[in-house]
DNA sequence: TTAAAGTACTTTGTAAATCAAAGTTACTCT
DNA sequence: AGAGTAACTTTGATTTACAAAGTACTTTAA
């Protein structure tokens, strides 16, 4: 494959759910308010661009709560990780070749 | 800015145009049919990227001939090249939180 | 105890983006 | 004349993105 996008993942060209992978990469787990407070989003995008990745087996969702406050937190999966590391050296690469 | 997405340029979202730019970065100049070979698309989408980036100040187009036939070709300009550096940053920015 | 607020959504509706395919203009080559 | 090439533009369909409002439930404050 010579394309120099032929290797990046749909999945990932949403700066948003972009950013969700890059929180959850360095944060391991994270809440619906976290992120949306962190990127800066309403609730309905913010869960519309969560449904998608965890449709694609990005993510996993646990509900729990915070005392008595409903909680939910977000992970990535192994195929998540796996993806999204595709898609960064995918990305590198790319650059890679600019310099 | 503590939004790690909120300061990627949204015109390099899209996979195409990131393809034309950092193709145009490392070859300086290239034709309407090198770029369509290379990224794989049609001839109207490949045109209307194009014109996304060239509306924005990010190339400059230059038609010319090869023997007869027409020949246009594409570079960057100070604000494309400057514009995509900084997404760059941006994105390698992201990224470096994560390792 | 009632009202306001918080959590995590879903639904709705609109606007924007993406793309393939076909059409167009202006050639050139045979 | 007829086919072919280059570089588009136009058209139309599909997809995506997003805000805003609505929902269901709980909790905290007055």
């Amino acid at each position: 494959m010579n394309n120099p996008i032929g290797n990046l993942n749909k999945v990932f060209d949403s700066r948003i759910r972009l950013g969700v992978m890059s929180i959850l990469m360095v944060n391991e787990e994270s809440s619906f308010n976290d992120l949306k407070q962190m990127l800066e989003l309403t609730d309905g995008n913010l869960a519309s661009h969560l449904n998608t990745l965890e449709e694609n087996g990005y993510l996993k969702v646990h509900k729990g709560f915070v005392g008595r406050k409903t909680n939910t937190t977000y992970s990535i999966t192994k195929a998540g990780e796996k993806a999204f590391k595709g898609h960064l050296a995918a990305l590198e690469n790319m650059i890679r070749s600019i310099e």
